[in-house]
DNA sequence: GTCTATACACAGATAGAC
DNA sequence: GTCTATCTGTGTATAGAC
């Protein structure tokens, strides 16, 4: 079948791509690790941007569903939500395979290349999940929405990307800790609801 | 003088490396950027991981030095100077040859190769920059300026992240509100001097 | 649709003259 | 110390048979 044959190249594009990096893994590697030709990858993919493409179209719901996952759906206060958030990012990110953001490292990767089809998919990807984050944090009470979840997102690229340099996932925590103290603060504006962000953030 | 070559072909490595990263330049473009050939290039450097490293290392001195002025010496409030740091970084990030963190960028592209000498190197920055990070805010009276340097950290390399992607430098400010804020509840733990961090943060 | 074989450019690195 | 010329591997992409 031509659907499998495809899926098994961008099985092995997404492996080889978020394992190594884009210009590290060149199409042949791909091409052995989905068991096929260099030629029949070519008669399915018009190029290897083609398949970065692919690669990054695959993971984009998969890590949005990841995240609402982690997020949760529950009736928890927002704060501890957001929290858990982190610590499963937390989690995930000590697992060996683990290499951050795929599409962070692709805009990072071609960086040079502004105008990049992958580059702007990367910036769609992180567009749509501050959104969805946005809209999370308005369905739970907080009173500038747009704002957080901006806060927010800093907090989860930063930690994404000094966990990989660091191999530390300690900076999920001091991330997930500073979030859920900007989300506690931002739901009341009463002085006796508000945390200590300091106590919080040191944790 | 052997110095002066030396130092054009670290020149024209730290242009090209950081414009458009470390495997889209070959050494044959430094070379000719240098001024020289390859061959006098690999007579200063032993292989092309050794010119990545002088490039880093070139790098560390001048990225610290930035940042230090950024956060100025003044007597203002520690929380105004921080801000001030993001503003400055915002500024920087609008410049059209801006291209993030070179370190972390390094990092990101041989994120398959740990323990490749280029990381190891990012690593070692980010730490020298955290530490000397805590020591201002230790020095400006902050409680845990361990904790909030490295929550500090994560600010800065998710605006940095951000404004590569989306290209778009108010990440900063928003990181650098968020920052402000931790810090002013890190400084006095008396409820009266409390930011509302909500206000602040949605600025 | 998938194969073998190959074109063509460029990568990092080296030989040996001057 | 710097040069011209070259080696060898690998990169993306293609020709043409089956």
């Amino acid at each position: 079948m031509s659907e499998t044959t495809r899926s098994r190249i961008v099985d092995a594009a997404e492996t080889l791509f978020y394992a190594h990096g884009l210009r590290s893994v060149g199409v042949d590697a791909i091409a052995a690790q989905a068991g096929v030709t260099k030629r029949t990858l070519y008669y399915h993919f018009e190029s290897k941007d083609a398949l970065i493409a692919a690669y990054l179209e695959a993971r984009d719901a998969s890590t949005r569903s990841r995240y609402r996952d982690w997020l949760g759906n529950d009736d928890r206060p927002l704060p501890d939500r957001i929290e858990s958030m982190f610590a499963a990012l937390a989690s995930h990110a000590g697992q060996p395979k683990w290499r951050g953001c795929g599409f962070t490292r692709a805009a990072v990767e071609l960086a040079g290349q502004p105008g990049h089809p992958a580059v702007l998919m990367a910036a769609d990807h992180k567009q749509r999940f501050e959104a969805w984050l946005a809209e999370e944090l308005e369905r739970g009470g907080v009173e500038a929405p747009q704002a957080l979840a901006r806060q927010i997102m800093v907090l989860l690229e930063g930690a994404i990307a000094l966990m990989l340099v660091h191999r530390d996932v300690s900076y999920a925590q001091a991330a997930g800790e500073a979030a859920a103290s900007l989300v506690a603060n931002g739901i009341s504006s009463a002085p006796a609801l508000h945390r200590n962000m300091a106590t919080r953030a040191v944790g």
